[in-house]
DNA sequence: ACCTGAACACCGTTCAAGT
DNA sequence: ACCTGAACACCGTTCAAGT
């Protein structure tokens, strides 16, 4: 209709929804500002008003990647029975979504972000695991699960400093379900990988999915992380 | 000594060794021709000689890479004692060359290389993860477990078209050791994943590879796959 | 506030020319 | 066989100028 297409007030989205598109054909190396402001119809320099560099937008690309996820997840979740069933199919989405937008996936993994940017991506992370930590079945009264939330730095000791009793059963209980949730994540994040890579087919990869949540549900972690509804 | 450094018959080792301690530096995107040049002393043009262009250079990196890792995981299994000692040590020394060298991962699991190159690098795949079967324990008499060497493709389908007996004993006794031993590669791979992009501070991650090798070798999957010696 | 377009430094790739 | 150096097209980034 109009002669110059758009580019009026939603600039920003549009080149994020062309750089969604480009990450899947040419990944992330073949991502160009130059080619995105081609794409939108706007002069090579426009992009510079949404994004000041094209780290910023690599990071923006994260955040928006976490939440796309989130939502698969979410999606997964609503339409589960049963905490075996939500766990299967939570697995699945994970490494659909990863093997789909593959490069998007690297975006989010990256960790190169800095400053403002590292703690955006961070905060979306943290939903998604929150997300993933809710799919583990009702938390032990008293322990909402949100300490992943913070710095992402600490030392990796959370034991011996805020209980006053030495004997207060199950001492490591969240720190169970941390694991627990961490090692999914890994797991299906690196069964992606390998369906990515061609290491393994898609179909074989959907096995190990299977195979890897049967292993996890049925360990001893599991018992002391994961609970039924 | 001499004026004119070196560049003399071995250019191409040394583009590679600048290339990984570049890799190190500043990633991927990071990795330029022309800098690689001008590290060894010789002009922009002379790498093509040796690459015929920057994929040739990765593809080459990512094979070096496989044969790097399978070093470390042969040291691992010499120095160990036991299965469960060599099952921790393999874990850690995996995740612990993913961490350091995540660049250098990244280019052995993109899958970008094509024709020939991939093939190298698929060979170079196969021979780590051979290296990793062997660290299973013995297999069973009659399955060397070497059918990861062939062709990427296949569909993933295995069973029922070798067999002239339906009931001949543990059909998919070798289906379960493939399948634990990618599993273990896999989150391997997703931990250090993990590490990389801060998700999770590094002894947290080096807890979480003795909690998934505990939770591995105590599955069921592992008493069909993983025999003690 | 947002976009244009010239300018600059850097890059990968090609190729004739040297040794 | 291996390397040089000019040439070309592309890129990210900066910035004065327009609206």
């Amino acid at each position: 209709m109009t002669d110059r297409p758009f580019h009026h007030g939603n600039l920003r989205a549009v080149l994020l929804d062309e750089a969604v598109a480009a990450l899947r054909e040419s990944g992330v190396e073949g991502l160009s500002l130059r080619e995105l402001a081609r794409r939108a119809g706007v002069s090579h320099g426009a992009p510079r008003s949404h994004f000041v560099d094209r780290r910023a937008l690599l990071d923006a690309l994260a955040v928006l990647g976490f939440e796309r996820l989130h939502d698969r997840v979410q999606q997964a979740i609503a339409g589960s029975d049963g905490l075996r069933d939500r766990f299967r199919r939570v697995a699945h989405a994970y490494v659909d979504f990863a093997v789909e937008d593959a490069a998007l996936m690297e975006l989010m993994f990256e960790g190169k972000a800095v400053g403002a940017a590292a703690a955006e991506v961070q905060a979306a992370a943290g939903t998604l695991f929150t997300l993933l930590d809710s799919a583990m079945g009702p938390a032990r009264a008293g322990t909402p699960a949100d300490q992943d939330e913070g710095a992402p730095d600490g030392g990796g000791h959370d034991d011996g400093d805020h209980e006053g009793d030495p004997r207060d059963g199950d001492p490591r209980d969240d720190g169970a379900r941390e694991t627990f949730k961490m090692l999914f994540a890994a797991t299906m994040q690196g069964i992606a990988t390998l369906v990515v890579s061609r290491r393994i087919g898609r179909t074989q990869g959907d096995e190990l999915v299977d195979a890897a949540a049967e292993t996890m549900l049925g360990s001893d972690l599991a018992r002391r992380a994961v609970s039924a509804d």
